[in-house]
DNA sequence: CGCTCTATTGATAAACCTCAAATACAGTGG
DNA sequence: CCACTGTATTTGAGGTTTATCAATAGAGCG
């Protein structure tokens, strides 16, 4: 059974410091307070006043959104140097999502105050985050598109070759999804159900498109699967 | 037959210049250039190189996306005040989606070295643009999550709403959203077809919660709409 | 070995799309 | 003012996709 790999990561490399010294980013992180979580910990819940922001130094958190009736989808996965929260707490809103570890997660996390001094004294902060905030925007709007105009096999397609691409290790069969992955997962994250997400699975893996097992997914032919997102 | 009423606003209101002085507003208007929009004009498309970014200073514009088979959603519309491409001109990325004029509307352009320039000198407008960037991603978030969870008619009602409250305009009747807007683009607004809108506004329209021309939508119970988009 | 959580699979039903055809509407030019 | 043309809209019938429900099997853990 293949564990995740213990990434090798440092702030210093996060898209958000670039631009800025060793030395600065230095400061900034020790003027940061460390957080550790535990799988299905909760770092903030959807609805509470969003006071901090924080950057992902390793482990994963799952970041889902639930409607009026407690239908849940999921909106991104945050791995290591990645920032999240970070434009809802400038605007003193309440997070608009919810965010669980999913494995043993460090978390580095900065106040409000401390997160405009930063911006203010290194505008290349504010640039930086506009960037990564574009990025994730596009994601969203990528995903709205799919699940507004494709049929459910290719949004599945789709699901994991995206989380294939953001955290896939390669491995003799093939890539390696380094995220634990139900079946409700999947379907959370492609706005389908478990079972469509069971039973075309089960397809592909006949097709020797991918194998699978107990909340792990091995992509054995991401070219099937990327011709297959494009053309149904 | 309603016309649009004409906007009365200013650069100088915009979101994007908070915190500055009416001065260095001026100067920065005066630093774009001008253009002016027909209907049906289109001002960049997707897949072209992001070279500008542009402030909305009169009329409409239509965001949309199309996937691969060339199938269209809606994102957005653009109103006066709000500025679009303002992000993807920093990343020297491909526009993602395509911008096309509803009715006579006057942009102001600006390239990305005056964007850069302009963050550079006055810190404020990065982190209001931040601001803004956020409440987009907000906006899509949700749609997305509305489209993965639920019933078609839910987000027609959730469309309706979403477009009265950015465009609406009170009347006798009730509120007129000042948008032309026919089924489909109600549809590619929404995630369905033309003819499920025209079945659900039909329905709609005999129950008083609605009244609806060609192009025209006047919702007239907002509260019960309101009501059935929470509820289904 | 039993408990719990996850995954598979079949049968059924509901939601929604697609296609086809008819109707309504706005604008244009005679 | 009217006929004509090009859209927009409505409505019905039929079919497909996908969700739902139910029951079973498998995996991991103590």
């Amino acid at each position: 059974m293949a564990t995740n790999p213990q990434i090798s990561y440092s702030p210093h490399r996060s898209e958000v410091f670039k631009g800025l010294t060793g030395e600065q980013v230095a400061n900034l992180v020790k003027e940061g307070r460390r957080i550790k979580l535990e799988p299905k910990n909760i770092l903030f819940h959807q609805g509470d006043p969003a006071k901090n922001c924080f950057l992902v130094n390793r482990g994963r958190l799952k970041l889902t959104k639930l409607n009026e009736q407690g239908k849940e989808v999921i909106l991104r996965y945050i791995v290591p140097g990645e920032l999240t929260a970070a434009t809802a707490v400038l605007k003193n809103w309440a997070y608009p999502v919810t965010a669980e570890a999913i494995e043993e997660t460090d978390v580095i996390v900065w106040d409000k105050p401390a997160m405009m001094q930063l911006m203010r004294r290194y505008p290349d902060i504010a640039i930086n985050l506009l960037g990564i905030i574009l990025e994730r925007i596009d994601d969203v709007q990528n995903r709205y598109l799919e699940v507004c105009t494709e049929h459910v096999d290719q949004r599945i397609a789709r699901s994991l070759l995206r989380l294939m691409r953001r955290a896939g290790s390669k491995t003799p069969e093939g890539i390696h999804i380094d995220i634990p992955l139900s079946r409700q997962n999947i379907a959370d994250y492609s706005g389908t159900t478990l079972y469509t997400v069971s039973r075309t699975l089960s397809a592909w893996e006949k097709k020797g498109w991918i194998q699978s097992g107990r909340e792990q997914i091995i992509v054995t032919d991401p070219h099937a699967l990327v011709q297959f997102s494009e053309t149904g």
